[in-house]
DNA sequence: ACAACAATTAGCCAATTGCCTAAGTTTATT
DNA sequence: AATAAACTTAGGCAATTGGCTAATTGTTGT
């Protein structure tokens, strides 16, 4: 049987979570949370020549996280969101984790009282 | 009134993020959400001089993803959550305001059907 | 045809990253 | 007192990152 739920490869998560070490590359995806817009668009609220501009769309084509297509001289993009909730869940994943741990200190130490109270 | 309420600093979401990127320091906080270790117990499954290793933790502490202490000779690191908790968030944000932006394009979908009918 | 627009490519540069080895420091252990 | 253990510091190196300018390509408006 094939596996088609993959997990992440983890160079997605990588590439991922590199895309989003970066105040410039964060404020584009929240400008095209509220929907697609063009390069130029894209790029006007930052003090940057375009070409450094490209390179963030670049990194944030190549993590998945945005995509894109040209119609004559413009290129739109939109957000993908599916490798954003990947990197979510890995982050919640860990939490669970944490928090099943603390479950179990927390189960302990209600067991513990009750040893100290016989 | 003061902000108490302070929202993450922009600047420590970068540092997290690109924690994050890096699939050596998220072993090390899916190990340490089982619970604190001592430096060498960390670094022992990875296949790199002990220095390099004790870089990859010093990213995670000035990220404030890991936080440490030293008794003796030997260093005992903890997992710190509520960093990776502003991280979640952010990205949940951002997955807000994209569904929305889908759940008024469904209206907007259901308003254009009901004018198509009349 | 040609000018303007939107994006792209090429190439340069300084700073950062991620690895290494070698040598040092501070506790234990015998 | 000497050795071993557990980091820690210093310094070197190649690759990557994030910015720039200058020149180019393809498309649209006049």
């Amino acid at each position: 049987m094939p596996n088609y739920q993959q997990s992440p490869d983890p160079h997605d998560l990588d590439n991922v979570f590199q895309a989003l070490a970066d105040p410039t590359r964060r404020a584009v995806m929240t400008r095209l949370s509220e929907g697609p817009a063009s390069v130029s668009e894209l790029a006007k609220p930052f003090d940057m020549a375009l070409p450094s501009f490209l390179q963030h769309l670049k990194v944030l084509e190549e993590s998945g996280l945005v995509s894109s297509k040209k119609q004559g001289r413009v290129r739109t993009c939109e957000a993908q969101f599916k490798r954003l909730s990947e990197a979510e869940e890995w982050i919640a994943h860990q939490r669970a984790v944490w928090e099943g741990r603390l479950d179990r200190l927390g189960a302990y130490l209600e067991a513990l009282q009750s040893t100290e109270k016989e």
